[in-house]
RNA sequence: CGGGGCGUAGCGCAGCCCGGUUAGCGCGCCUGCUUUGGGAGCAGGAGGUCCCGAGUUCGAAUCUCGGCGCCCCGACCA
């Protein structure tokens, strides 16, 4: 098996890497395509399963629209069709004849479905409507990468219209993904609100969660939107409220993708490969017995079996007592694979009743009784997940820095780079001109900004608080 | 679209400048034996449109021209 380069020698062949390494995906023979193999697809139905039902606990229903857009809906929104139209992947021609009206393959699917909403929706006693979708979209992008930008890529995509504003379920959804990243994903992130430059074409507010990955570069990880009257208003979806008023519908839609993924490796994964979140680990724990010699081999075997007797509802394990390989050679590859817990059991553990436990995330080596051992795994597991997230906590806040002077702002940007609090008079002007000359983009007005009098990085004008300003995926 | 790199066995590469045996090496794969607490050893074996096309030549992986594809770095973006 080749090596995995180093992320201090090349982060971004150490991540393509790690990818390869753990079989996660592949590039396919369509530019900027990947194949998503199982080990990388087992993720992505963790994260549905565990996303769908907080969804649908939130009175959320699931649904499907169609692939395909026509141009004059996409052409409705006038915002919306200039920020994605560059993007889109157009078809012309089907069943051999030019199509009178070219579809155009969803970007995302806010038109087609206020297409529908308007037939679905009259009375104010047909909201809130709560849909959401998990589908696949293109988007023709010039530079591609593995998870984190593909032309193709999987997500899901709320689009609801509340019963009043939209505010509210717009800042639900930003929860249930900042709850998401944390809990399961162990991946601190910044929730806030996008500039106007960075929001979403057609919305009148962006939400988003911000990450850092290893690279001290920021992930947009997730983002919803308050669509405010925009699409109602260009697809005339209106509702007669309590006292027989007409009125525009509010709209929401919110989405994460498959780029999810990519976050989950550049926040946890090592040198030596891939390191999962047990949360959302597809194998939690690895059982390798240790043999020398056939009439060993057996009872090795059979001493596995016993031990983890009873554990299918408690963890997802895996037995690896393959013949042709050798212990050495397991350990380095479930260690690739991202695998939380390995549990090693060989004859000495047998002769003391006992077995090894390594752990992922340190590689500590604990030697445990086998009596009461699914008891501490799953105790290990749960610190695996409280301490990746502190670990990459630890690691943002050490590279989150308050700058006040520009030059120091550029310098340190580049060298060691990281989130950077700064003041902003809120300009586009100096918006621009930061992306201009030092690459970092605003990423967020967090949430928990405190009020606080100071000037703007750029111009000196007077700032009411600090916004959070880095280079970005 | 600009800059850089690369296309030779499943993977990673050498060979190419300076044309000439049967195109080689490592890993992986198959068979057998010995092994098995951190990527095993020995023996035998299978596997190739040398990215495609044209040209030069007695002869092209190698030289010339044209094309295609991929990766990395920048401008657009989840």
């Amino acid at each position: 098996m080749a090596r995995i380069t180093k992320r201090s020698e090349d982060y971004s062949r150490w991540y393509t890497d790690v990818i390869m390494q753990a079989q996660l995906a592949d590039y396919a023979p369509v530019k900027g395509c990947m194949v998503i193999r199982p080990n990388g697809y087992a993720i992505w139905e963790k994260i549905q399963r565990v996303l769908d039902g907080m969804f649908k606990a939130t009175g959320h229903e699931n649904a499907y629209f169609p692939l395909f857009i026509p141009e004059s809906f996409m052409k409705k929104e006038a915002e919306h069709v200039e920020g994605f139209a560059p993007e889109c992947a157009v078809v012309t021609h089907g069943g051999g004849k030019k199509l009178e009206e070219p579809l155009y393959v969803r970007p995302t699917s806010e038109t087609i479905i206020w297409a529908m909403y308007k037939d679905w929706i009259q009375s104010y006693r047909d909201l809130p409507l709560l849909i959401n979708q998990w589908a696949n979209v293109v988007r023709w992008e010039m530079r591609t990468r593995l998870f984190l930008r593909t032309t193709e890529f999987l997500w899901q995509e709320g689009h609801t219209a509340p019963e009043a504003e939209a505010e509210e379920e717009a800042r639900k959804i930003l929860e249930i993904y900042r709850t998401f990243a944390e809990e399961y994903m162990a991946m601190p992130v910044i929730p806030g609100y996008k500039t106007e430059k960075e929001k979403f074409a057609g919305a009148v507010r962006t939400y988003t969660i911000e990450a850092m990955m290893q690279d001290r570069r920021a992930l947009q990880a997730g983002t919803s939107h308050n669509l405010g009257q925009n699409f109602a208003k260009a697809f005339d979806v209106t509702y007669q409220d309590e006292n027989g008023e007409q009125q525009y519908v509010w709209a929401t839609s919110w989405g994460v993708s498959t780029r999810l993924i990519g976050a989950l490796i550049m926040t946890h994964s090592d040198d030596q490969g891939l390191v999962l979140p047990p949360k959302l680990a597809p194998l939690q724990v690895v059982v390798v017995p240790i043999w020398r010699g056939d009439e060993e081999m057996e009872r090795l075997k059979q001493a596995a079996r016993e031990l983890t007797k009873g554990w299918d509802e408690a963890v997802t394990f895996k037995i690896d007592d393959r013949e042709n390989y050798r212990p050495g050679w397991k350990f380095n590859e479930w260690e690739t694979r991202g695998v939380p817990i390995r549990v090693e059991l060989g004859p000495r553990d047998l002769e003391n009743n006992q077995a090894v436990l390594v752990r992922r995330d340190t590689g500590e080596k604990i030697t445990v009784s086998q009596e009461g051992i699914l008891e501490e795994i799953k105790k290990l597991l749960d610190d695996i997940q409280r301490s990746l997230f502190e670990r990459a906590r630890k690691y943002r806040d050490d590279h989150t820095f308050v700058v006040d002077d520009y030059e120091e702002f550029k310098k340190k940007i580049e060298e060691p780079g990281g989130f950077f609090k700064i003041h902003w008079c809120g300009s586009r002007e100096c918006e621009d001109r930061l992306q201009e000359e030092t690459k970092a983009t605003i990423r967020c007005i967090p949430f928990d900004q405190e009020p606080e009098e100071g000037k703007c990085l750029l111009c000196g004008k007077p700032s009411h608080g600090r916004v959070v300003a880095a280079k970005a995926y």
